[in-house]
DNA sequence: ATGAAAGCGCTAACAC
DNA sequence: GTGTTAGCGCTTTCAT
């Protein structure tokens, strides 16, 4: 393989336009201070030569790498891409990021860290030795990693956290989960459920618990709180199905059930199948994953639908803006989730036919 | 912000092992001719100080960019993502290649381009310059553009083409569609059909052809073949609504239908439920992706798995194979795909009861 | 087998 | 406003 050589530089457009390197660089970077009519006329060269900076260049000159880095992790993402289930988390990410990326003339790339390796520290430092990101976006269960948020914060690098609201350097985004379990509540309350049952997702995830707080809220606010009605899974098919039959098993079972994700909502409306209990007639169900597999189950479920392309393009903005001036701002940034409503709530039996 | 540099440079390994900087490049490369002894010494300090070469510089130096571009369709890829159906194409992509890159200390970075588009040369060239990859996977439809194959050659990038025969440069990959159509179409064979409708996809796509060639093929084989039979759809779901309206038409219609997408095949099973036909009883149904969407339809659909993951392990692992020897095998490489039985094939009406 | 020097394409800092 | 100079971190010659 010859050595590759870039076809036109910065020295090609230079000559051609009759101007100094320097100058080119000024115009390529919108820099102030070149006359318009210098502008036009280096402009026309670019144009003409099809010439276009190349970015290991612009990184060695010392300024920016125009590289975002999306941290995703590992064990989870390559699950979900085996299991093919439709979980379209990452998809969405990429949606909103690299599309946004785009815009400003940024490029995404995607790095796997392991969430519960000790090296994760080692690992993070070689991605960004190798890389020199100008940006990072840390996704759940990394955003609130005090490890991972000290050392980008420590290396001067822009980074956004999704879903963390743990104090601390980065922009923080948050689609309002507590928000968002309320409204699944009330949704149910307003039906007539009083026994409404919950399963949270693991606590390594900061929003189960803001999932918890917003099902709780309503529960109080309605005066029919009750903690047995909570159960606890990590995610997974089989932890959806435990902690449904756990909250099924109570002297009085709920008559609704929120689960923090599709495969756990899954996991429950399967178990309600396998007791004959008719879905929303003996049980209601809302998900908090708004996946096909949701969309398509029998009966289609209701479900919390989370804003993850939009909130990524906001991670993005936010990074770009803030790479310029200095500071972060320190209130996290809010993107409402919404409520889709489908065939799997109804009004409790009890309440039928009044 | 500000001007970042190398936290720990090649230059620090040199000084803390006591070598020249070049002694450190040849471990780092794992070049020949290093004393084991100075290696050891070398990889001592490289692990005590935490070094890892930044790509940037490693690609000024001259040298590989460490850098994988994977071409998706813009349009495509888009709607798919905010179609939210499932179609996992792209995450498939994504576990085969960016697994495979990492294996190899390279990165995966994915760029949507326009196929339609007349500028899709300067938004690639734009690509190369900027990113400098050491290698291009391309997928359908733009595996055998002409215009792409060439440019990519002419400018020495090791490629690979995923799903395209067309003669030419680049390393060339398919799963066998011709083969899995007629898996599909002998399956249905076996179960007494003669009359099988096929519903194609777009003809910009090569692999179209081959499923219709797979089709047609068994269906003379077994003596049966009839050109009536024949769809012509582009993907989506109101095509693929059309064609199979065109199929169940026919004076007599088929008894069978395999479609060549998911979005397709859906729309023909919601037809086939509006005209009051059963799948299977009626109908039999043979998808040709095997997305969340298609096993979760009522009846879950039989269906064709792509080794999509599989193709793009392989397609990295030979455009890497090939950075240090030149040329490209001429032979395609075939990675086979599998028939997936699930409950919407039977025998055909006629046959029941036998 | 190892080291020294030159240069990749670009930007920052400074001069004009 | 514009040009000049000196690197950035690495790899490639080419010496030794």
């Amino acid at each position: 393989m010859a050595r590759r050589r870039q076809a036109v530089t910065i020295k090609h457009v230079a000559a051609d336009a009759g101007v100094s390197l320097q100058t080119v660089s000024r115009v390529v970077n919108k820099d102030t201070g070149v006359r318009p009519e210098m502008m036009s006329r280096v402009q026309a060269s670019i144009d003409k030569l099809g010439y276009v900076p190349s970015i290991a260049a612009q990184r060695m000159g010392g300024s920016r790498s125009y590289l975002i880095l999306a941290l995703n992790d590992r064990e989870r993402t390559i699950a979900d891409w085996r299991a093919r289930q439709g979980t379209d988390w990452f998809d969405q990410m990429m949606l909103g990021g690299m599309l946004t990326c785009a815009e400003h003339g940024y490029r995404l790339i995607v790095e796997l860290v392991d969430t519960h390796s000790d090296h994760i520290e080692r690992e993070l430092l070689a991605a960004i030795a190798a890389l020199q990101p100008d940006g990072v976006i840390l996704t759940p269960p990394h955003s609130g990693n005090p490890l991972i948020i000290n050392l980008l914060a420590a290396h001067g690098i822009s980074f956004a956290r999704i879903g963390s609201l743990t104090e601390g350097p980065g922009i923080r985004l948050i689609m309002d989960d507590a928000r968002a379990a309320r409204i699944a509540t009330e949704h149910l309350l307003e039906l007539g459920h009083t026994r409404i049952g919950f399963i949270a997702g693991p606590a390594e995830y900061e929003l189960s618990g803001w999932r918890v707080d917003g099902w709780r809220s309503a529960m109080e606010a309605a005066g029919v709180a009750n903690a047995d009605l909570l159960a606890v899974g990590d995610f997974s098919y089989a932890s959806g199905r435990a902690a449904a039959e756990q909250l099924l098993a109570l002297p009085t079972p709920p008559t609704a059930i929120i689960a923090s994700n599709d495969q756990m909502t899954l996991a429950t409306l399967e178990l309600a199948r396998t007791r004959n209990l008719a879905v929303p007639a003996d049980l209601s169900l809302i998900s908090f994953d708004d996946t096909p597999i949701i969309r398509l189950a029998h009966p289609p479920l209701t479900a919390i639908v989370q804003p993850i392309a939009e909130v990524t393009t906001q991670a993005v903005n936010r990074i770009i803006a803030d790479l310029g001036a200095h500071p972060t701002s320190p209130t996290p940034i809010t993107v409402p989730a919404l409520l889709s409503l489908r065939s799997s709530t109804a009004r409790p039996r009890e309440f039928r036919g009044r």
